[in-house]
DNA sequence: AGCCGTTTGTCAACCGGTTGCCAAAAGTTG
DNA sequence: CAACTTTTGGCAACCGGTTGACAAACGGCT
């Protein structure tokens, strides 16, 4: 587990000072208190709850909290509040740099309301994201599931401990932030039409992945209506190595494009094909989903499908804090939208 | 410790929109005092103080615990303690791949140790990095910074308050895990005297980097021992985009191999050289550090000097978690090996 | 049994905030 | 100016653990 801490704090990097008090300890409400000649309640309640106090009373405690150099103390907030102003980011595969965007959107959204991220990886294992999601119930006030590996009834249980809100995943009675993969599929189906590819082949990603089944079926339905034959050849880890080992059953599809689960997977598979002497796209035409980093290092570079990840990082967190703040949650905001990058490996059928 | 599956009632109201219901509240030690029949100071001691109590009464008390599902409350155990069994983690970039291992050794071993990792980035800004630091020391045991761009003595500073470490880095006083670069460097330039090159350059990094500045020193001194030409011809953003810019300043060296400051650089200048039609290897030959993730995407794969990043992550952990239990284990443990990944983009000079 | 040194468990005082309840102070109104 | 309403600040009781001091219980020994 780990997590992103914002920095919205200002706090000079005072050299020195430390402590004004002759104690090496943190400064306190009640030596706060003491100094502005009221009761440590009255500090807390000019400190946390906005208009409780008199603006007199509320400068002065203002002013002695500044020049003590005073920070709450969270151990001591959170214990009788159970609020840490802290929200939980469970990713499923950290080195997946489809993440990155994620987690920046989460941490900016977060740091903008003084909140912290922690984040957490699964290693692609729903045991792992149970446990791992239970343990941060202990010490944050919300959670987000990227790409979740866990059914929907134990997505349900967590969140009727805390906020819970999924990326990539659709559960009712939970905030889903999903991307709208049918547009950028439609595009895609279009583009491959175009240049002359019947036959499209799908290379499933975790059988647990809902996006994965959800990208199959926008893939197979948009197919059906183009008229064009889409075939399920394979599925495997969502790694590039998992891409790798899916080449023998894609060649074997005689499909002339494949679009793979993500980016990994069909940098792996590009991979392999080529070390095989299968000339990409001559031969076959590839597609990934994410854009993530490096898919442009390849040669050919990577065409693929860009899902707002930052975005939705940053949806997530806000519809958790929305939660938090007790503001009614609204009903499902509209999909994030996709759109298709094309680069070189796509290309018209030989 | 013990894992927790606790899935408890599932009785569901339908579908309520995600009510943060707090839900009944926790167990806690006094609990577990009333159904063992001790004073709940003595389950403390029970739970936390190895030996403290007869076996007798551990087991009354461990059995109690088992049954009614305890977690001890970490703030209620913090306030008094300020122990939190977190460490932080501190990285100049959470979008530059070789941080994963770094992460991934750090998370590994405070899992093993039931620590909690904070992971933090500090957008390649010293500022940034000094209140984040000083912000996470609030909440957490001790501190890793990774690349930190901070100057001594504010790491010296840091250091006074709660354990820290440095990966690539080195500071006296402070655990310091630095990779044995100069074996990398040394295998990596023998290699390129054998190809032919005579006149090598450095594409430097952030000027805050003691890690970059270190890499040239080995570099010059390798160099200078086998009697070859070495200059550093320009500096940059350790990002890809940084690389880029570095291009004209490499072509104008007139150098036939090119060393950068970490991968990303070097795949970044690869780039825009190939744009401007040079050809690699067989104008120039490129080499970075690191090794990281999609180092071998490109075209030519990346030549590269590999760190154990991950091992570094796991050794700084462990250096902190040791001054955590007291053992002054001060002893600067020899360095981590480095090698040389031989790819596609070194070859002989033309 | 009497004495003495260990264990082992209990008491009570924190750690540093939050908050319900109440009374004093301030502000309004007739 | 009295009666009444609204603010504002203080008191004290938590939140759930940890820990020093201390006494009761225990065990060994003469």
């Amino acid at each position: 587990m780990a997590a992103v801490t914002n920095l919205e704090d200002s706090n000079s990097p005072d050299t020195v000072a430390a402590a004004p008090r002759a104690g090496k300890s943190a400064p306190t409400i009640y030596d706060i208190a003491e100094m502005a000649g009221v009761n440590p309640s009255t500090v807390s309640r000019a400190l946390s709850k906005p208009g409780r106090v008199s603006a007199k009373t509320q400068k002065l405690i203002e002013d002695a909290a500044a020049t003590l150099n005073y920070r709450v103390n969270v151990f001591a907030r959170a214990l009788p509040t159970g609020r840490t102003h802290t929200v939980g980011l469970i990713v499923s595969d950290i080195t997946n740099p489809a993440y990155f965007d994620v987690i920046r959107g989460a941490e900016a959204a977060a740091a903008g309301e003084d909140y912290t991220l922690m984040l957490a990886e699964s290693a692609e294992s729903a045991a792992q994201e149970l446990t791992t999601a239970q343990r941060m119930l202990a010490t944050v006030d919300g959670i987000i599931l990227a790409s979740p590996r866990l059914a929907d009834p134990e997505i349900l249980a967590l969140a009727k401990e805390k906020p819970v809100a999924v990326i990539n995943r659709q559960v009712d009675g939970v905030h889903s932030i999903v991307a709208d993969i049918d547009a950028g599929v439609g595009e895609a189906v279009r583009h491959l039409a175009l240049m002359g590819h019947t036959s499209l082949a799908y290379v499933a990603g975790p059988e647990k992945s809902w996006m994965s089944a959800r990208r199959w079926e926008s893939l197979k339905a948009r197919c059906a209506w183009s008229g064009l034959d889409a075939v399920q050849v394979a599925a495997g880890a969502p790694t590039v190595e998992g891409g790798r080992r899916t080449a023998a059953a894609v060649r074997a599809s005689g499909a002339t494009a494949v679009f793979c689960y993500n980016d990994l997977m069909a940098i792996g598979l590009m991979q392999e094909l080529q070390l095989a002497g299968v000339v990409v796209p001559d031969k076959i035409s590839i597609l990934g989903f994410d854009n993530i980093f490096g898919s442009d290092f390849t040669t050919p570079p990577l065409s693929t499908i860009r899902s707002p990840l930052r975005e939705a990082g940053a949806e997530a967190l806000a519809r958790i804090l929305a939660d938090l703040k007790g503001a009614g949650s609204d009903g499902a905001a509209e999909p994030l939208p996709t759109e298709l990058v094309l680069r070189g490996s796509t290309g018209r059928v030989s």
